[in-house]
DNA sequence: TGATAAAAGGATGCGGACATCTTTTATGGT
DNA sequence: ACCATAAAAGATGTCCGCATCCTTTTATCA
């Protein structure tokens, strides 16, 4: 439930590429991959898109690969999420009615509203740093 | 975000022959997805389903049609989850990391889990019934 | 300047959710 | 017995997330 799988294999490869970063000026793919267990061209494409976008940044060529930039660490969450599976997702009305909203609610609208806003608080105030934080050293090892 | 359409579509027709059920015995397909506009043979596939697992009753030939049963209204909307969606996505983890649990949390595990438990907890307390009771009688009006 | 390394980019394939259409089976009315 | 009706069942089709593979571009170094 929830999240895509481009989701999680974006956060996941951001995360190891802060931690690796800190002893590494450069991580390939090649190795996100083996280390993560992520399928290697699925990931490249993922990676390309997050270089793309900023989130983190990349060198081609010889000792080339990717590295954190300024903005990493700071990235929220919902950032990713908006990337990897978008944010219409939160809006919309988890029985897909158009016309469900908060002045003609349907059955499920009131029940549902109030744990997905808690759920967009969290994303929107979580960033990538927090979650390196949040763990000890051996995290590594949970990604 | 969140649930299937399968899961939508279930809900919104069980509740339209509860509905309907207070002034006509039997309600048919052709009905059913006219009114709340869904594709007619994939509800009639998921209403099959349905009937097939207790939740509504049927009937075949001329005056035939579907009703509810002694359970409909009692029905936890945990159990249609289960039917349309399946229940593994609650248990987990949201990275579909196989090592994630309690003890070796993924850096989302303890982010999520109290958010999910709260939906859990209302997916099981929340009955058919309980929605049709929420709303007033325009209620059909909204699904 | 040529060889090599690594990301970027493009083409293709697969499986499952969603959707459509046709055939079969059961049932009540005549 | 026969016919009309409506659900059950099955065959087929579409689209998208996920995945794989191949080619191109860019950078580094000898």
């Amino acid at each position: 439930m929830f999240f895509s799988k481009s989701f999680g294999y974006a956060l996941r490869s951001i995360l190891y590429v802060v931690m690796v970063n800190e002893t590494q000026p450069r991580v390939q793919i090649q190795e996100v991959a083996e280390r993560l267990q992520i399928p290697k061209h699925f990931l490249g494409k993922i990676m390309k898109m997050l270089a793309k976008e900023k989130i983190i940044d990349s060198a081609k060529g010889p000792f080339g690969g990717f590295f954190v930039n300024d903005g990493t660490v700071s990235t929220p969450l919902l950032r990713l999420m908006e990337l990897t599976d978008g944010l219409e997702q939160f809006q919309e009305c988890s029985l897909r009615l158009k016309k469900c909203n908060a002045d003609k609610p349907c059955p499920m609208h009131n029940r549902i509203v109030q744990n997905r806003n808690e759920l967009i608080t969290m994303f929107s105030s979580t960033t990538i740093g927090d979650l390196i934080r949040s763990d000890d050293k051996k995290f590594i090892n949970s990604i």
